[in-house]
DNA sequence: TTATAATATGTCGCATACGATATAATCGCT
DNA sequence: AGCGATTATATCGTATGCGACATATTATAA
């Protein structure tokens, strides 16, 4: 019969496992996993501990500022960054001298946050199950990947 | 005073940029933005694409068979595939052998769409700007950091 | 056999991401 | 000075992902 319970076609040469894009996705995927549940401790999504990441390094950054650095628009952090003000580890203030502008700022509970943050990115650390080296040069590499993506169409 | 506008505190030695996960986060980010305006012209966001790529190749799966490959649960799946469904890319029936099990087949329409992709395939792929070697080198060590993490904690 | 456990899928709430669009402030040009 | 263009942020709608939970079906065991 035309339908029948196992006729599972193979129809092409194009395998999942060889996508570079699926590689990243379900690694995406799979970051978010293993920081998901030792981030909760903290009360931070995986997205907002990479923000705090940024703002631990440099604090006082524009909301432009903040999303140039992690590859992200205003419409997407403005909630985001609502929600950790919320929670009280930011403060959202408009600039003085550019009234367009908001400035992040950690507050100490925000600032806190950090000593705790270090045990989880030590956690993380050894679940890659990588050394330093290979983990830097895939760092390199998938950097470039990133910036070659961005740049595409460009001139 | 405490509040000037210039302070930045480099508070720490932990930049983003040597985060591997970060790395992988905007790097998936990349791809969604190079993919998404091509996938326009088949009605398809990227994660349907992802998907259809697994039925292109293995037909006739069920959710959960197609879950597994994806690294995705029902939750995830059920909503998207009723929205393929909803485009006549796919047909979702229960199994008559057994009930609790839903099977996802192609629609004559679906099928079509895999030639149309293939175009868009190749863009992405010169837009990585990465030769075959490197390409297939990466693919194998980010799937084995997506294996350690998926394998963290487990015995 | 029949109550219970296990399995497969689905629903709901929440938090991203992003395109499209809105709003407000500043800039640039005359 | 003033007005149109630009810039910075925010709002809204849609589509993921996932935890928690609900439902239905099948398997298992007393």
């Amino acid at each position: 019969m035309a339908s029948s319970q196992n006729d599972r076609s193979e129809g092409s040469g194009l395998k999942l496992d060889e996508f570079l894009c699926f590689a990243v996705y379900s690694a995406n995927h799979a970051f978010n996993r293993v920081y998901q549940p030792l981030l909760q401790k903290l009360n931070l999504t995986y997205p907002q501990f990479i923000a705090m990441i940024v703002l631990w390094t440099e604090d006082n950054l524009t909301v432009g500022e903040l999303g140039g650095k992690l590859f992200l628009q205003t419409n997407t952090l403005t909630p985001m960054l609502k929600r950790l003000e919320a929670l009280e580890y930011i403060e959202r203030r408009r600039d003085g001298t550019d009234e367009r502008q908001v400035r992040i700022k950690l507050t100490t509970k925000g600032r806190k946050l950090q000593a705790k943050a270090s045990d989880i990115i030590c956690s993380v650390r050894s679940a890659t199950e990588l050394e330093d080296k290979q983990m830097a040069q895939m760092v390199r590499d998938i950097g470039a990947l990133r910036h070659s993506l961005a740049g595409h169409g460009r001139s």
